[in-house]
DNA sequence: AACTATTTTAAACAAGTGTTTAAAACGAAT
DNA sequence: ATTCGTTTTAAACACTTGTTTAAAATAGTT
């Protein structure tokens, strides 16, 4: 049978968990090493520093929130059809890990924060879909657009709903299953809002 | 000639900048006391504790926040064009207040968070906007739409390219001036974007 | 001037912070 | 059983935290 998490996995998935939904500086040591069931002594044993430990932590879900996008760019679908699929996998993704675009989002703001590592980028840079992009509307497939802005009017679209249901709820006066009705609603809505402007060649419906 | 601020005064102030730009947590009562010119004892004197001077603050930030919508939505501007408005002022704003909306966001988002004073949104709903709304999609001038997806589509496209300034840098690896032009073109992208797609009756270009 | 209420200060409080220490418990190898 | 390296523990470190105290300075009024 599959043994228990080892100590050190145990300090990170609870590392994970706590720094992700109250920030670094918004949780201690200590409510971490009890989160994990540990003490604060093994937390820099293992990790040496509260810092350290959040750089770990905040380079792991960079990394799954830029693995979402790579996984469709780096398909052979066509370029359309990309842009859909990859707001698919965004609100699918996000469905699960909610509260990751705020914490990188805020984390990426701090002052003493991330000097980022810049891999992921070049991850998604590396898939081609920027070429891909300058491509189609080079050809007339696609509305020109600069890639930041393409960026943002993606990620707007996708992230924005997720960081900010607090504030929906709070607005709207409406329950946390009325607001999950909504987002999936929204994900429709985005991605024939994005298509038909990224696309405005089609002639009609 | 006018006279200096008073400490109260100064202390707000101080408190309104650095809560904004390192969140509840991310700060102590001597930084504000230091940012102030003051010392912590005249904080707590004049403001009782951290979290009386952060509820302040934070409800001062909702009022500017919400304000620079309910301006627009008060005039008496046909729908699309109050559309096109909101989106312009919003930027304008956002432009000189680029760190409120992450504030709001995140500071919703505590646990010992804002118990949030809801007059904010009635302002909001008592400018007849929704109606105003709902009775364009019963004429057929506006696409049917939900009031949440509405205002999270607004929301999502003005505030969170200012949230993301510094995850956009880090991707794009672009400077700050840069960014800050994609910005301004960003304002056109999605004022043509919302009202295309939510006023889909114009028949071309 | 003397008295009063208000404002400001420096110092202290207890509790919490990140981090380290040094000893204990443990596991594997001889 | 003894040794060894690793893991775990409780305790302490120095420092920061929010908040309070009590005395000092200031301003205003008579």
């Amino acid at each position: 049978m599959k043994k228990d998490l080892s100590t050190e996995e145990k300090i990170k998935a609870a590392a994970k968990e706590v720094f992700i939904s109250k920030g670094f500086s918004g949780c201690s040591t200590r409510e971490i090493a009890k989160a994990s069931g540990m003490n604060v002594a093994l937390v820099n044993y293992y990790f040496r520093s509260k810092s350290e430990l959040f750089k770990l932590v905040f380079h792991g879900a960079m990394e799954d929130f830029v693995n979402s996008m790579v996984n469709v760019f780096s398909s052979d679908a066509p370029l359309e059809q990309k842009i859909r699929l990859v707001i698919e996998a965004e609100y699918d993704f996000l469905s699960t890990h909610p509260e990751l675009p705020a914490f990188i989002v805020n984390e990426m703001s701090r002052e003493e924060g991330c000097q980022i590592d810049t891999t992921f980028f070049d991850k998604i840079l590396s898939t081609g879909i920027f070429d891909e992009c300058t491509k189609a509307f080079e050809e007339g497939r696609m509305r020109k657009i600069d890639m930041a802005n393409l960026t943002l009017l993606i990620m707007s679209n996708c992230d924005f709903p997720f960081m900010s249901k607090n504030l929906m709820k709070a607005v709207h006066k409406i329950s946390d299953e009325e607001l999950n009705e909504r987002l999936i609603a929204h994900k429709e809505i985005v991605i024939e809002m994005l298509i038909t402007y990224l696309f405005p060649q089609k002639t009609n419906k």
